[in-house]
Formats: structure tokens, C-alpha cells, sequence
DNA sequence: ATTGCTGAATGG
């Protein structure tokens, strides 16, 4: 490894990854016969009225089986064959704490014990708000799609290509947060060199709340330019539609927003650890520190590494992101679909994340999809239990007899 | 807090 610009944070858990693990094929199965909210038959329509007097929703019970010895191994990449243990395994880990911590009171920031969002929290609230919250409240319903698994491992190929990995266990979440930024303080002379990076980590406060990512690529145009890249997978040799290329929009707008915060000298490594609630003065672990020397750095606690990344953000004199570029290729044969720059609109972008976040913060209701996305529905995993399908489906229901009636 | 706080992104 000549370059240690070249690696990155990542974490791998628990062994028995697919122990307890419920089988939702059926479930996914029974949703296929659903339809739009629209196009009710007589026969339907007093059923639905039934249906929504007594206020009927089953919920499947959902069983969490887990080893409980807990011993976490965290590393700072991994060792290839990420894809789906680290997501099963991540997800159950999620859903544990979620739903033990869960409150019926508060915001939804509060109810769901976030201490942050996630970039795609916010992007898969654009596609549909109301199936991002039962996913949080029912995450064992989502079962990994094989586009997804693909998706993955192409992204794997492709940081291989630019990064050297290497394994680091940490012992504590501050050695985790340590490993971001041991991370970010490689790849900060990369890019200074006009270098190319992949799997940024970045996190900043957007309006309040602290948002957290990684960012796919970033790199040098033809210009000089420093260019953002996504690269999208697509299952199917076609272009997304206009609602999936929204929330992809929304994926890397928000990276520039949070990027360019962090290259301005905006983290302050109190506001994090009081926001994150890290421990400044926690150890780092044994093998966190070896890495750290390794890169020549003098560290001993979680607030040495915070303050030097902070520091080093705010003097490397980075620039801001320029460009931004979505691209597309077909899982396939690999082949590339297109490639586009989108254009950022701050005043945009910052309208659509107040939206966002006015949910989280408890300022308004959860909303699902308009009538013109309820094709959407088809291939949700929630359908079945969805309130707000329900509503709108009664709605037109009503809608329809009403028509008639007259 | 009884023991208590998350790899993010993957695609539609």
C-alpha cells in the first residue's frame, strides 16, 4: 500500500448473520396483487367502507432472534463478500434498537431514538415518507433485492479499484466516529494531489438536525473542476423514471451541501460530540491508535482525531463541489446508460430538506404518495398495512359511490 | 436506563 490516501471505514458484525432471519418471500408474493388506489369494482367498494369502519390492520408479528454475546467487530473496510450478511445483520441491529427504544410520545426524531439521519433516510422519505417510517418501525419486512445485491457488489468492485482495505476492530462508537475520520484524513492530500476518491464519509448539521453519508466518488473533471460522482446500478437497461431520479437528485445534493459545510471550516468538534453524544475524552482502541500511526498521526483520544480532521478540513483549502454527476449503468452487461450533470439549486434544495425534516421534527404528519404515484404501492413491501393507502383508497372509493349515486 | 444509542448505501 503506497498511498494511504486510499482507505476506508467500514463495519462488519456478528457471524450467525442469517440465524432468525423471518422469510418474507410470501409477504412479497401477496402484495403483487395490488392495485392502484383507483379502479374499484362494486363488489369492492362495500368492503372497503367495512374495512375502514373498523379500523382493521393486522400486523404481522415479527420476531427478532438474536445472539446476544454482542461482541462487535468493527473494521475500517471490508473484506470483500460484504453484501448481504452486513445488510441483514446491520438491519436487525437497527430494528432492535429502534423498536426497544421506542416511545409513544415526541417527535419522530425522539419516538425512533435517532441521533441522526442518514442522506438516504432523506431520499428514500422523497420517494415515499410513509414507507420510510415503516420501514424504521418494521425494518424486517424489507428483504434485500437481488438489484440491490448487485448494486452492491459492483460498488464494492469499484472502490477496490481505487482503495486498499484493511480490517480494524474498535471496541467502542467513538472508535467507530475515529475511523470516519482517520479515513477522511487520508483521502483530504488525495484529493489535494487531484487524486480520486471513493466513499467519502461526511456528517454536519443541516437545519438543526445532524445528517450523516458517504459519498460515492469524487474526483477531477477535464476542467479541474471537483466533481461529484453517483453511480447508479440499474436492473433494467433504461433511464429511471422522473420520481426515482428525484430522489437521486436529492442524494447528491444533499452530499454537496454537507461537503462543502465541511471544507468550510463549519464542524466544530463540540457541536458533533455533544450532538452524536461521543465521549472526547474515550481511548481509542488498540488497533484504531496502530492505524493511526501507521498514517503518522500523534492521537490518543476520540476528541485529538475529531480536532485534526476538523483542523485539516478547515485548512487544506478543498474546494467546494463543482459538478455533479449521476451515472447510470445496466447491471447487466455493465454497459453505461447515461451519464448526466444535474444543476444544484440552493434555494431549491433547501426548500425540498425543510420539507423533509418539518416530519422530523414533528411539525407535521407523515404523508405517502399522491394519487399519480400509487403505482409505487405495487412493489412495497407495505402495501398491505399501509394506513395511508387505506385513507386515500377509501377516499376514492367514497369518491366513486358518490358519483354514482348523483 | 435493568444492560441503553445506528456502517450508509444498495434499487424501484
Amino acid at each position: 500500500m503506497s498511498d494511504p490516501g486510499n482507505c476506508t471505514a467500514s463495519l462488519l458484525k456478528e457471524e450467525d448473520a442469517t440465524a432468525g432471519r423471518p422469510d418474507n418471500r410470501q409477504l412479497c408474493e401477496e402484495n403483487k396483487d395490488n392495485e392502484d388506489f383507483s379502479d374499484i369494482s362494486d363488489s369492492e367498494l362495500q368492503q372497503l367502507q367495512d374495512t375502514a369502519e373498523k379500523g382493521d390492520r393486522s400486523l404481522p408479528e415479527i420476531k427478532n432472534k438474536r445472539t446476544e454475546d454482542g461482541t462487535s467487530l468493527e473494521s475500517i473496510d471490508v473484506n470483500a463478500e460484504s453484501g448481504e450478511d452486513l445488510y441483514q445483520d446491520g438491519t436487525r441491529e437497527r430494528d432492535i434498537l429502534r423498536r426497544k427504544r421506542k416511545q409513544e410520545v415526541g417527535t419522530p426524531l425522539e419516538k425512533y431514538s435517532l441521533r441522526y439521519l442518514t442522506v438516504t433516510d432523506i431520499c428514500s422519505q422523497v420517494w415515499c415518507e410513509q414507507q420510510m417510517v415503516y420501514k424504521m418501525e418494521l425494518p424486517a419486512l424489507v428483504e434485500k433485492s437481488a438489484a440491490m445485491s448487485e448494486g452492491s457488489s459492483i460498488h464494492l468492485a469499484r472502490e477496490l479499484e481505487v482503495h486498499d482495505i484493511v480490517s480494524v476492530t474498535t471496541k467502542t462508537r467513538e472508535d467507530s466516529w475515529a475511523i470516519k475520520c482517520l479515513n477522511i484524513l487520508a483521502m483530504i492530500p488525495v484529493l489535494q494531489s487531484g487524486g480520486r476518491v471513493r466513499e467519502f464519509p461526511i456528517f454536519a448539521e443541516l437545519d438543526g438536525l445532524y445528517v450523516v453519508g458517504v459519498i460515492d466518488e469524487l474526483g477531477y473533471s477535464s476542467k479541474g473542476e471537483l466533481e461529484l460522482r453517483e453511480l447508479k446500478t440499474r436492473a433494467s437497461p433504461t433511464l429511471p423514471g422522473s420520481s426515482q431520479k428525484r430522489s437521486h437528485e436529492m442524494q447528491v445534493f444533499l452530499y454537496k451541501l454537507i461537503f462543502d459545510r465541511m471544507v468550510s471550516g463549519d464542524l466544530q468538534p463540540d457541536v458533533i460530540m455533544q450532538h452524536l453524544k461521543l465521549r472526547p475524552e474515550q481511548e481509542l482502541g488498540s488497533q484504531v491508535k496502530e492505524h493511526a500511526i501507521t498514517s503518522d498521526l500523534n492521537v490518543s483520544t476520540f476528541r485529538d482525531v475529531l480536532e485534526l480532521t476538523c483542523l485539516n478540513l478547515t485548512y487544506s483549502d478543498l474546494p467546494m463541489i463543482d459538478s455533479l454527476k449521476l451515472e447510470y449503468c445496466f447491471q447487466g452487461d455493465g454497459s453505461l446508460l447515461g451519464c448526466e450533470e444535474v444543476t444544484f439549486q440552493k434555494e431549491k434544495v433547501l426548500e425540498q430538506l425543510t420539507f423533509n425534516l418539518s416530519y422530523w421534527k414533528g411539525l407535521r404528519e407523515v404523508q405517502g404518495v399522491d394519487i399519480e404515484d400509487a403505482w409505487k404501492c405495487r412493489m412495497c413491501e407495505y402495501s398491505s398495512i399501509c394506513e395511508w393507502r387505506a385513507q386515500k383508497t377509501r377516499s376514492i372509493a367514497l369518491r366513486t359511490l358518490n358519483k354514482r349515486l348523483k
